[in-house]
DNA sequence: GTCTATATACTGATAGAC
DNA sequence: GTCTATCAGTATATAGAC
């Protein structure tokens, strides 16, 4: 009888750590270098393990890769709650960049990780973009448009409306050694990116034509 | 005497041919897979060369990244011509606006090659992002707010502008592939990229409070 | 100037000792 | 479960034939 699996609990434990330690390096290794760019190697060190423990736990480099994803996309549906045409325009929008900029804060490394994925053109990602993701942002369009119908904000192209949120949002994960580097910041604080949240939200909002929160009365 | 190198003109020819290819090959790899991710194989094989021929031309795919860099800051040089106080700030930003679009529209590549070495990090590019790059944004910042002083905008964080101009434009170069994905597109046409612009344009003034230039009298 | 052959190190992955 | 040793393949770079 076998002796070293005696404490099935504690390896759990232990693997539940090891696993952990191996995502959270992984994800910093392919943000910075891509998918072909990373290696199990740099993975393995930057987790503290031997490169054969993080192939063991993770079964191969593709795998760990797309589980990542993966785990990105979740963090991401979290704030894919639905809207209708009856809420406030304002509040919405608002809640929108917030959301996204938490994101972003929240997970610098996983938003990195996604964007190194679209830059090198989407290999893994191609169904989820003309899929979930092309839905999703269709349903909010809808409703765009219908506040504008219903002149509460001016008719602007709903589409890029997104994308513009997206990009502004996006760009103090991604482009974060350049702001830092023109900002001379060694980091950004969490008053940094509140003040941040607060411009977008003000030139957004204000860019096509929605009335503030306090101004409109319930 | 060695006769093959007699018509001087004629190598010439080819090497320019050859260096042209490279280069373009070259920017669409690193583009793809970043500095670490992209192979002499890929780049010659997209040239149309021989790997050794790519590094008899190139010396060495360090040497060749850093050039394909150079490059790119060299035609974003281009743009940074000096503004004034004196000058419209409708204007300006309209043709800030138009004329990065206008870049990533021309090299789509090189702009995602930049925002490859961004998301790596920087490593190459530290000393240009805390330089020039620092200087440039500064000396426009202090411009942005004299307007503000004088009342031709809000008073809104210039940097964080700035940021908010760059990020917008940069994501139908560098996000191409999840903009052509959501929107079922096979390319982004000229006339998608002049909608963009107008949108970008009309957003951007109307939300910090620049007066459009036909309402400006000269 | 151009390309084949090769040197040396590292890649992802696996077999097998413990 | 964990790690060492090793596989075949590929990386950058160079030496040398033509």
């Amino acid at each position: 009888m076998p002796r070293p699996h005696e404490r099935d609990e504690a390896n759990g434990v232990i693997r539940q750590r090891n696993e952990r330690e191996i995502l959270a390096a992984a994800e910093k290794v392919f943000a910075t270098h891509g998918y072909r760019g990373a290696s199990v190697q740099a993975i393995a060190e930057a987790a503290g393990l031997p490169k054969s423990n993080v192939l063991y736990y993770m079964g191969s480099k593709r795998g760990l890769y797309v589980r990542l994803l993966e785990r990105m996309m979740a963090r991401w549906n979290v704030l894919l709650d639905d809207i209708s045409v009856e809420d406030d325009p304002a509040e919405v929008l608002e809640a929108f960049i917030r959301s996204k900029m938490a994101l972003s804060r929240r997970h610098p490394e996983g938003s990195r990780l996604f964007a190194a994925e679209i830059l090198g053109g989407a290999p893994f990602l191609q169904e989820y973009l003309r899929g979930e993701l092309r839905d999703w942002v269709q349903a909010r369009a809808r409703i765009f448009e219908q506040w504008a119908e219903r002149g509460l904000m001016d008719p602007v192209d709903p589409v890029w409306l997104i994308f513009l949120i997206w990009s502004a949002t996006q760009h103090y994960a991604d482009f974060e050694a350049q702001v830092l580097g023109i900002t001379d910041r060694k980091a950004l604080s969490d008053a940094d990116m509140e003040h941040i949240t607060t411009f977008l939200t003000r030139i957004i909002l204000k860019g096509c034509g929605v009335t503030p929160p306090s101004a409109a009365p319930g």
